[in-house]
DNA sequence: CTGAAAGCGCTTACAG
DNA sequence: CTGAAAGCGCTTACAG
């Protein structure tokens, strides 16, 4: 399977050849490349007409050597350690599609980096110039990475971050309003005559969007004069391993539940297998709610309902934000409402 | 929510700041940062003392405009127009995964695009600079864009495609061998006493990855006086609901077919619920076999045998072919061994 | 509307 | 082992 070697060299194309073909200056060329309005109609055609003949593309480097902007932002995915690569959550995956998009729709490059949450962080992109701001991503123990957060702040770079916005935080954040989100969920198991719903997840301030979760529902159901049992919550963090586990815990427990809320879709994936395995039907005996609205909720079985965050609204967001934050221009932190979409783990 | 502005200048510190704060000369401030041997190791300890005390790094774009190296490569994910963001192929965000660490492995940044195979592609990167070369990822028509790899060859752009490995494609492609990823399932529903294997997914020239997992399928049955019966087979494109249309067809045909091997784990996934919608059970009535080796096929209902491409390895293989391109050595196409993983879907 | 010129911050022969 | 100097390819005041 060896492929012949094309010798063929690559001669760089520069703005001068472009300048000698068009019969004009080198500074001429790089004032139609930039769209100045003070070009001649005709000596641009030229001009254009030069570029497209040589497949001229003005050099990266050069420009924002000149200009001190890079035209890139770098996007940040923490996780925690995992030796499997697949093990990205679908929820991020699906963030990083929107970010990626939202990044072209305003003419900017995107550095994607994983980093671990224990690592210090690669946030030196902007210090060697290679991305005007960061986009942060990912879960994690918030407490561990705060004082990365207020580092960043210090030292002046540019970031946004997605996750729960709490008053008080260091830097810009977007994310979604998960107290809303639980409230969803908390109102409409409220309405199919659920009473003692099971929160799978961390809820506490150590993962603070899992507990707005937590708190929202419980907020929805203290409205009914009800309310979350903490005997019902067990930890899990955002996969469906944990979700398989924590419901195994649950069920051993032995105090009865008709609802489960789970934090996220793969926790609730995870539910579902483990309610199987015990012979629960779902949601006949066990209603089940998700977090997050990624494709996999329609496809389990069965399908789940959950709280759908708008991935699409919140990448162009956040680099919106992120492009405002570098041109110095004022900006804030913001929460994005989630919607419902009711399937059949729900009785729906 | 709004956040106080941090007014905090930032002062770019240059190498000459390091080499006044080191007393020495900027060159040597240089040397020092590139690990050039030329440099007494006292006069070393002293710049990069002062590197650390002002936190300096590197300017990437003065450095590679000068070196016209950018230390960057750049991947380009193709897939045919999606509404929905989410919809991308969670075997292609693996693959992302892995290509991301390998990157960083190699000390290189890694610029993402998402592409329309229908667009023209912003294969510009190499020609402005912005990477010194082109990972390409994606399914798709392959004689849509076989003319696109020419013109990349054609141009002198180094680039590396993950997708089947053919005899006379235009540049290297990494790929798994998908001709005995198919003949692995096929020999394994064999052993289980499966005869007649209906196969879901295009069996084609167009999909050269899907079309050979079908032949490497037919071959194995064929050592048996076996093979594939067109019959059989249904077009179905690398989805969930692709894979749940194609198996309703495939039921609606009236043959009797005791196997499904799908050509990906999502039509695999979509052929499970049409299946157990009509009331066969799996693997009893019908085995399924899946494609790709993805998380979700762990947890699908019953748990998916599926072959498995090995994407950690696959992502270090195209970063490293990459990169020896870039530095002119020799580079050759390479086919990756799958693996089969049995679970219950095929009566593990 | 256009050109000549300075300069962004590095790397690397060239001298010593 | 170190420094002075050229130059990578642009952008943008400054003159005209």
């Amino acid at each position: 399977m060896t492929e012949p070697r094309r010798p063929r060299k690559k001669t760089r194309v520069t703005s001068l050849d472009i300048a000698h073909r068009a019969g004009v200056s080198q500074a001429t060329v790089s004032r139609v490349l930039a769209g100045s309005p003070l070009v001649n109609a005709e000596t641009r055609r030229r001009v254009e007409q030069a570029v497209r003949e040589l497949n001229y593309k003005v050099d990266r480097h050069a420009s924002s050597l000149r200009t001190q902007r890079a035209g890139t932002l770098a996007l940040l995915l923490f996780e925690d350690p995992t030796p499997d690569d697949s093990h990205i959550n679908p929820f991020f995956l699906s963030m990083l599609g929107s970010i990626t998009r939202a990044c072209a729709r305003h003419g900017h490059d995107l550095l994607v980096s994983f980093q671990q949450l224990s690592d210090d962080w690669h946030a030196d992109y902007e210090d060697s110039m290679k991305a005007d701001g960061l986009i942060l991503l990912g879960y994690g123990d918030y407490l561990a990475y705060e004082s990365k957060l207020e580092k960043l702040v210090e030292q002046g770079t540019h970031f946004v971050r997605w996750g729960q916005v709490q008053p008080g935080q260091p830097g810009i954040s977007i994310g979604c309003d998960n107290h809303a989100g639980g409230a969803l969920a908390g109102r409409h198991l409220l309405e199919r005559g659920h009473r003692r719903i099971a929160f799978l997840g961390d809820a506490s301030s150590r993962f603070p969007e899992f507990f707005a979760r937590y708190q929202g529902c419980d907020a929805a159901l203290r409205e009914a004069g009800l309310g979350m049992l903490r005997e019902l919550q067990v930890d899990a963090d955002s996969t469906e391993e944990a979700g398989y586990a924590a419901t195994c815990n649950l069920l051993a427990r032995d105090k009865p539940f008709d609802a489960i809320f789970a934090a996220s879709d793969l926790i609730a994936i995870g539910a579902l297998h483990a309610l199987k395995e015990a012979g629960l039907r779902v949601p006949q005996d066990v209603a089940v709610v998700g977090f997050d609205g990624t494709p996999m909720a329609r496809f389990a079985d069965p399908p789940l309902t959950t709280v759908v965050q708008d991935t699409s609204r919140a990448g162009e967001l956040l680099v919106e934000t992120l492009l405002r934050q570098v041109r110095d221009q004022p900006v804030r932190s913001v929460m994005l409402a989630p919607t419902l979409e009711v399937r059949a783990s729900s009785g729906g």
